[in-house]
DNA sequence: CGAACCGTATTTTTT
DNA sequence: ATACGGTTCG
């Protein structure tokens, strides 16, 4: 037992109490995923099998570097055979096994979000409905909710509280849309993400041999990050668990930040409610991050109200101090941000792989990719679109999915017409009117076109039928051939190589290699598969099964390996590195408008910037833009609170900060409030953001209602700017230092672009913005 | 039916 | 700004 000398008191404690329910409060780099590997692995090492342990992780990386790290304790062949992955994943392997109870074929197809959000813009069109009203993303999150606290559509209609918020919102047909919704989903042989959940659900209350089945297989169970886990994974748990209730969770009350996704963090509150005979541990060491980081967390997170006690500390380093990063406009952040990373590279020789950059929202990525790519920072960007998501990607996919099931309604409204054979509007209007008649599939429609009579013209017909030929031709190698020959095959035979070969542009070019890249996977995926001995022939059956969970974060290639990680916090959960930058920490962004409306929603926020700073081992450097763009518009920002609200004592502080950490002396709106920012530095921090209108963006604005205006034409010299005077060196578009230059015109006529520099106080003569001048 | 054009909404976070 | 959806013209 070489690896419990590897743990402190505590971790082996939670390592080795493995008989009953445990629930394991594990602060931010606190070893958990050590403890959570060796207690898998000491089960092992007890005599367990692994088909009797079920081990659920957050995202499929995680659970692929536990299973990893398991395995070179107690060998691969032990560790590949354990049930260990995210809960969708590892239920949707259940309900393949079970699909025909629930009156699905077992090769379902996984809707994903842009599916789900397809079919029901078209549910919402059919009904005639607002579109203003009812928007796609809104109704899908209803409808999510809905089922992540196992509302069906009946319960639904008749839950009156959910019923009259519909209707206090003005949308009152939810109820009806989300029953549409299902019923389509469930002739397409479809399952969304939460569906998942949900007919796990399902299948275990109404199949109490199945349920009992499993409840005998899975002996142990374990569940991480379990804060984060919503009603019906909870619910999953607990009937998997009911007769032996070896249950093991860990999780974090603090790091709970996906409440919008439905994760409930009562669950791990309420954990001693449902296992009244539970033990409790508490990882309360930082092994991780520096005091410095650790004490700064800790008193940001110490001002939400609802948590559990626990201390976490650190007993490292102190560390340095966390650094602020003030800059002039969103531009400049990312240049700023890019100089430290060089600086840490060249003066520190730290690698990239140990630095990240962080923010609250995928849209902030961009510049950073920029600033990094002019210095020959290499770089990886997570999340944002994913390789899946990419239309090409999903086109040919769309191919695959139908082909293994053809009544996949969504995969076949995408490539019925691509490439373009003459299906239209009208014909699929038709098609699909006939279909939702008879309550089938678009595919059963065309099967049975002489009986449903969807009034094709002789034309149509015709086109309608060779695609149905062409599907049917390849249906029968999707499910015998060889993936890899099969999607070759496919590719070639729809036509799809040609219509990408055409294109000979830049974007076309790099559609054909993500094409050659995903034919790549799909041979690597059955080459693996081979290799582990899981099936002799891997069909695009499987290959799809697999590929509808991953995400971007599990497309890891080795030459990512040592680059800089760019992300959203939510996608850091789990991870850590040396240097974290936290960029963009300004009110309205970070916390996020959308969460500055309740207490809870602030908390969660709060959460979130808490488990932003614990990523960091060494340091951690928050940035935020006085000046940022936002829909082509510039908008003036202010600080986060929480840079206030961390401890003075942990962040580094400049002759140029004052007390809340914020440098007074550099750009205040003072001329337009009234009150100078250098007289009254506290109305930074605290008080609720007012608006106070950039001078540039004002001056901005009044060139875009000129824009709008035909008759004017402004008068130079004076407020507006005559598009036409717009001169090489000329000053135009004040701030409030003066002026700012014109350095550079580029194109000509109507679609002028002037680059405008700013001279900044106290900051680098380096800020460039551009004003798209129109003539009126 | 398809390409080109125009107007509008978009930004919270993800399995 | 950009991407998407809707409309219009060939």
């Amino acid at each position: 037992m070489q690896y419990l000398n590897e743990l402190s008191d505590v971790q082996r404690e939670a390592v080795t109490t493995f008989n009953g329910p445990a629930l394991i409060i594990a602060g931010a780099g606190s070893g958990k995923t050590r403890v959570l590997t060796y207690r898998i692995a000491h089960l092992l090492k007890q005599g367990i099998p692994p088909w009797n342990i079920l081990s659920l992780t957050f995202t499929n990386k995680a659970a692929r570097e536990m299973k990893d790290r398991i395995a070179s304790v107690v060998g691969e062949n032990t560790a590949k055979q354990l049930w260990m992955g995210t809960f969708h994943s590892m239920f949707m392997r259940i309900l393949r096994a079970e699909a025909d109870k629930l009156g699905y074929v077992n090769s379902f197809t996984i809707y994903d979000t842009a599916d789900s959000k397809s079919l029901i813009s078209s549910i919402i069109k059919e009904l005639k409905l607002d579109t203003q009203a009812y928007k796609v993303g809104e109704v899908l999150g209803r409808i999510s909710s809905a089922k992540n606290n196992l509302i069906t559509p009946q319960a639904y209609a008749a839950n009156t509280q959910l019923v009259s918020y519909d209707r206090q919102t003005r949308k009152p047909d939810i109820a009806k849309i989300y029953a549409i919704y299902a019923q389509r989903c469930y002739k397409a042989s479809a399952m969304d993400f939460d569906d998942l959940l949900l007919n796990t659900n399902v299948l275990f209350r109404d199949f109490p041999d199945v349920l009992a089945k499993y409840q005998a297989k899975f002996k142990y169970i374990l569940v991480d990050e379990y804060q984060d886990t919503n009603y019906s994974q909870y619910l999953i748990v607990k009937k998997l668990a009911a007769s032996h209730k070896n249950v093991c969770v860990v999780g974090d009350d603090a790091q709970s930040i996906y409440s919008f996704r439905g994760a409930k963090i009562e669950n791990i509150l309420n954990f001693r409610n449902d296992y009244p005979e539970y033990k409790l541990f508490k990882l309360e060491q930082n092994y991780r991050s520096t005091q410095t980081i650790v004490n700064a967390a800790n008193s940001v997170i110490a001002k939400n109200k609802r948590q559990l006690q626990k201390a976490s500390f650190s007993a490292n380093a102190e560390g340095e101090k966390i650094k602020i990063i003030k800059a002039y406009t969103d531009q400049e952040e990312s240049f700023m941000v890019a100089s430290a990373i060089t600086e840490l590279i060249q003066r520190d020789h730290i690698s990239f792989k140990d630095i990240a950059i962080l923010y609250r929202t995928n849209a902030q990525s961009r510049l950073f990719e920029e600033s990094l790519r002019k210095r020959n920072i290499p770089y990886r960007v997570y999340g944002s679109l994913s390789f899946y998501q990419r239309k090409e990607i999903k086109d040919t996919i769309g191919y695959f999915r139908l082909t293994v099931n053809p009544n996949d309604d969504e995969a076949l409204k995408r490539i019925i017409n691509f490439p373009t054979r003459g299906i239209g509007a009208t014909t699929m209007e038709r098609l699909e009117t006939a279909a939702n008649e008879h309550n089938q599939s678009i595919w059963v429609t065309i099967e049975k076109l002489g009986e449903f009579n969807p009034g094709l013209k002789p034309s149509a017909l015709g086109k309608v039928m060779q695609f149905y030929n062409l599907i049917k031709q390849m249906g029968t190698i999707a499910y015998t051939a060889e993936a890899y020959e099969a999607a070759q095959t496919i590719v070639m035979n729809a036509g799809l190589m040609k219509e990408f070969k055409a294109d000979g542009s830049i974007e076309g070019i790099t559609r054909l290699q993500n094409i050659e890249e995903l034919l790549n996977s799909i041979k690597e995926f059955s080459d693996t598969q081979k290799e582990e001995g899981v099936a002799e022939v891997t069909t695009l059956a499987d290959y799809l099964e697999n590929v509808s969970l991953l995400t971007d974060a599990d497309n890891d290639k080795p030459e990512d390996r040592n680059k800089v990680s760019i992300m959203t916090i939510h996608s850091a959960k789990g991870l850590e590195f040396d240097y974290v930058f936290l960029a963009g920490v300004e009110e309205e962004l970070f916390p996020s408008k959308m969460s500055t409306g309740s207490l809870d929603d602030i908390e969660e926020e709060r959460r979130l910037f808490y488990v932003a700073l614990t990523r960091a081992a060494k340091q951690a450097t928050i940035s935020h833009a006085q000046v940022r763009f936002k829909w082509g518009n510039l908008t003036s920002s202010i600080p986060s609170r929480f840079i206030a609200e961390i401890d003075t004592d942990f962040v580094e502080s400049t002759d140029e900060t004052n007390e809340s950490g914020f440098k007074d002396s550099t750009f205040g709106y003072g001329q337009d409030t009234g009150h100078s920012m250098r007289n009254n530095p506290s109305s930074f921090s605290r008080s609720t953001p007012h608006k106070t209108e950039h001078p540039a963006n004002r001056k901005l604005k009044k060139i875009q209602e000129q824009k709008q205006s035909t008759s004017t034409q402004g008068h130079s010299g004076g407020e507006y700017i005559n598009p036409d005077e717009v001169q090489l060196g000329i000053m135009v578009l004040h701030d409030r230092f003066g002026p700012g230059k014109v350095t550079s015109i580029e194109g000509d006529g109507q679609n002028r672009k002037a680059t405008v520099e700013f001279r900044a106080a106290g900051v680098k003569n380096l800020l460039l913005k551009f004003a798209k001048l129109k003539k009126a």
